[in-house]
RNA sequence: GCCCAGGUAGCUCAGUUGGUAGAGCAGCGGACUGAAAAUCCGCGUGUCGGUGGUUCGAAUCCGCCCCUGGGCA
């Protein structure tokens, strides 16, 4: 099985697989990899975390035994990812998986990522802790307001174009103009955006049926929760004392479940939220698969032989024909 | 059987002295350039339980009927 595979693809081609969560994207990419003996890369902003291995749902043990998974789990909490750090991981082990006659396969939720990783981001300097955390202190004691007026005065284009309740780009154009004198918007025009996935590439995307995505999101937090042992998992994260502002104490659930076991809402009232949050995150999702990546090929079926039926023909020509 | 309280959007309800209805939640659509599981924007027609009547005009007042909850027998 891997034979054929390992034969076909020393070309630099690549597969991303996209779609929202609890679509089955993991099993498929499982299943794409054991078939064409490949290497799986996570586009997942928060799988990407060590901590959360049941709330985020990462592939488990088993499945890192059967086929080589890279990025999950390789952060630890305290040090916050952004979107160009994956891509600059991403990169790396692309190429490493082409070194070794593999096929890589990007697989994730987060649409930034694909879009960075396939059109790139521009290459604003690094912020300065100086400015971000005192812009970050303003926000938080003065409010969006007062980060708002200071943006009229910097960058009155951005801030007439952003709402007054956007507190995340109101402070990431602020933190921009004030760092580096030069607006965001300038930046996006002219920086270069670094480098980006070369070579033949095939996306793929699940579109899944609302209602019967919206069950297994429902169920599986049920089951993260009463079986899986995911209040544990933020009992220890909780012990760390993490700022509560890091990236991973947002994953979908953290806050909600923090409140449950300080005890301040019952265990129904939280669950039925990050149910709530969690349909609304699957949404957002497929809207992003609709929109805005219109060159993958999609797919609505609901099992993992129907899935395979429909993309293995389509991904094998993908190989045959791609080699340059 | 009688008394009381209700029957208005998918759900919970609001609706002022009669001028053909509006909030929250759910849901839906959209945006997305270094926090993205983040952050933000937009979307409210429904037999006002049914029917007959009063009225220029009824969710609103009156009669009868149906349904739900509570109480009394």
């Amino acid at each position: 099985m891997d034979g054929k595979g390992s034969q076909i693809h020393r070309q630099p081609d690549a597969i991303l697989l996209a779609g929202p969560t609890a679509s089955g994207k993991s099993a498929l990419a499982i299943a794409i990899a054991e078939e064409f003996d490949g290497v799986i890369i996570n586009a997942d902003s928060m799988q990407i975390y060590d901590g959360l291995r049941i709330l985020t749902a990462r592939p488990d043990a088993e499945d890192e035994r059967r086929v080589p998974h890279r990025l999950y789990g390789v952060l630890d909490p305290a040090d916050p990812g952004t979107a160009a750090r994956w891509r600059d991981m991403a990169l790396i082990e692309v190429e490493a998986a082409r070194a070794a006659g593999k096929l890589p396969i990007v697989v994730g939720g987060t649409g930034l990522y694909f879009d960075i990783l396939t059109k790139g981001i521009a290459d604003v300097p690094a912020i300065s802790d100086a400015v971000r955390t005192r812009l970050r202190a303003v926000q938080r004691e003065e409010g969006n307001t007062a980060i708002h007026s200071r943006l009229k005065l910097l960058d009155p284009e951005i801030a007439a174009r952003l709402n007054e309740g956007d507190s995340q780009r109101l402070l990431r154009a602020l933190e921009v103009v004030e760092e580096t004198g030069i607006s965001l918007d300038e930046w996006h025009r002219k920086a270069p955006t670094g480098p980006v996935l070369e070579g033949p590439r095939l996306w793929l995307a699940l579109t899944p049926d609302r209602q019967r995505i919206y069950e297994r999101c429902n169920r599986r937090l049920d089951w993260m929760v009463e079986e899986g042992g995911a209040l544990e998992e933020i009992r220890l994260l909780v012990k760390r004392g993490l700022d509560p502002t890091l990236p991973v104490m947002k994953a979908l659930g953290v806050p909600e479940l923090l409140l449950h076991l300080r005890g301040d809402i019952d265990k129904e009232v939280a669950l039925d939220r990050v149910k709530m949050l969690t349909r609304r995150y699957a949404k957002r999702q497929m809207t992003w698969v609709r929109n805005k990546m219109c060159e993958a090929k999609t797919s609505s079926a609901q099992d993992l032989e129907s899935l395979k039926e429909e993309f293995f023909p389509f991904i094998r020509r993908f190989l045959l024909t791609s080699g340059n």
